[in-house]
DNA sequence: GATGAATGAGCCTTCATTCAT
DNA sequence: GATGAATGAAGGCTCATTCAT
């Protein structure tokens, strides 16, 4: 039964990522459980507390920033200025930022960071590789680091709430734009 | 009793404010009525719906909104170099976008809206003032609207978990300086 | 002011009369307050328990029974068969049964069984002047007593949920020919 | 758990029946969860809304309803005369009117009627195949509905708060028979 | 005397978490 | 291992009652 248990975590991981995405952080767990398709017990087994599932969304965030790098690795280093957007259009994608409230919010803070940082680090370090080809392309400043490039995309690519978009639309896409322009330098 | 009823919904709006900003949009009612030092039915009484306590929070924003763009009218005009970091900050200060989540989300948005909407705009046309200033002298391009602006800024000044603030410190500084580069004209 | 004081009491006594009649017994002393025009201090200064409005609703139907009697007292002497019901069908108007529970309910019966009752035994007198007439008629069983006539007569018109009308149309009206044909002798 | 959990909606429903009874339609939740000796969260799974505990009462109802017809059946067709106070002291028992009032109110009705109306219309039709028996001994009048009954009987029997039984001791018994004889032809 | 604001207890409801099957 | 029922602690809200003006 070692692959029913497998897929039942995955299961449970896609669900939480896509909840959280889409009915924002207050996704109740049973919610979680039942859009993965499995009992509230099953949930509970596979992540004990919340730090676990926690760690559970960043290790999926982490091994998809690495399949991201994959994949623009080659072109940022042909034509850079060409692949660059890119690039940030599908870390934006992974919407991070709609993750981060749950990923970092009523959460042991101390016992998980110990635990989240080497995933973190190694998914900012395959960002940080695709940063520095921007950088030697004149995209971004020198003084800027993966950890501030990836959480101020973060940031800006917050979900808002739908009735902002009415005031103005597409704010997102926007803001990702004069954020790319003021990473620039002079 | 009427002196004591105004002092206790100002009390009810900023214990408000103040909670969304520090403790996020689900602070629990019954925390913000004991932050503003009265009983549960206070504060039903002066805000029946959430809409109600939304709006009174609205009101107060827009009306500090007008406060600040008193204060750096003159400055902008005399040296807007100088002065619109100034003014970024206490628009900034603020905290709009901390209210945001609460102001927009949880609220039956068709009936809201157009009580919101005119103390939006008012404030948006103040905002706007300044921003056109800023257009005069250099520091933001033309296609750029005040709606955008404050948007852009309330999304880049959103608060971060805490835990969040301890990977990137000063992230919001930061993207507002960021964001304050990506807005001039190239 | 004691004209004033006046009226606001027979005001409130009249307000919890209709809305104990048409709005059940679950009425909120607010409303009531506020079908009566005055503030929930004034409610409290002129009947500052339940069993003081509730006395006064008592003293209310004590009054207005006794004005149906004095109207039928001649009818019922002359030509009872056509008067009885007439008589019958003013009593049941009066909604006594509608106000009985909120009358008996929550209240500290033994403190109020004692104040009510002189006003309660006039009351039934006054109603038992007319059943005895009627009995003299033929048109009621000698062993019934006017405590048992009016409490059948309450019993059998108080007021139904609204939908149980749907499945009988006219319920009550239906009782009520059956409770007094039960009520003739063989 | 699947026993256990027939066992509580049973408890739950029989809890809700006995309280209903007993303390009147404004028990509360927590008070037929505790007489259920189940928790609070209990009674809403099985029970989520107003709604669906009325059915189930009324399902319960039904049910009941049809074995006393099932028992008095055959001496009604026997001995009507006799069977007859029998059967109607079995349903009286039932104190259909002391759960009618929550059975209708405070519900959104379209939806529950079209859910109760078959439960309902079973149960009057049991009630109807005795009454039609005793139509045929003389005991009811041609023109009394099993709807007309059941609902005379209900309203006839809700209880009263218990200071109203000081005034006419046993009136729900003597009102029973006077409605009875109300029924009959002359 | 009248007013209506403030209070706080109590009820309804949801949801994270545990546990029997 | 999986399931889903049970639990109980909050949180939202109402309303009887008190009290300052």
């Amino acid at each position: 039964m070692r692959a029913d248990a497998r897929a039942n975590r995955a299961a449970i991981i896609d669900a939480a990522r896509r909840l959280y995405t889409t009915r924002g952080p207050d996704a109740p767990l049973s919610a979680i459980a039942e859009e993965a398709g499995v009992g509230a017990g099953t949930l509970y087994r596979h992540f004990p507390t919340q730090q676990d599932l926690v760690l559970g969304v960043v290790e999926w965030l982490s091994a998809t920033i690495h399949e991201v790098r994959e994949r623009w690795l080659g072109p940022m280093q042909t034509n850079p200025h060409e692949a660059w957007p890119g690039f940030v259009a599908d870390i934006v994608e992974l919407r991070v930022a709609a993750l981060m409230p749950r990923v970092v919010e009523g959460v042991d803070i101390e016992t998980v960071i110990a635990q989240i940082s080497r995933r973190r680090d190694a998914a900012l370090a395959a960002v940080g590789e695709v940063v520095e080809l921007a950088k030697g392309a004149g995209l971004v400043r020198e003084d800027v680091t993966a950890a501030q490039f990836q959480m101020g995309l973060a940031v800006a690519t917050r979900p808002l709430p739908s009735a902002a978009s009415a005031l103005v639309p597409d704010v997102s896409s926007w803001l990702v734009e004069v954020y790319l322009r003021g990473l620039r330098p002079d």
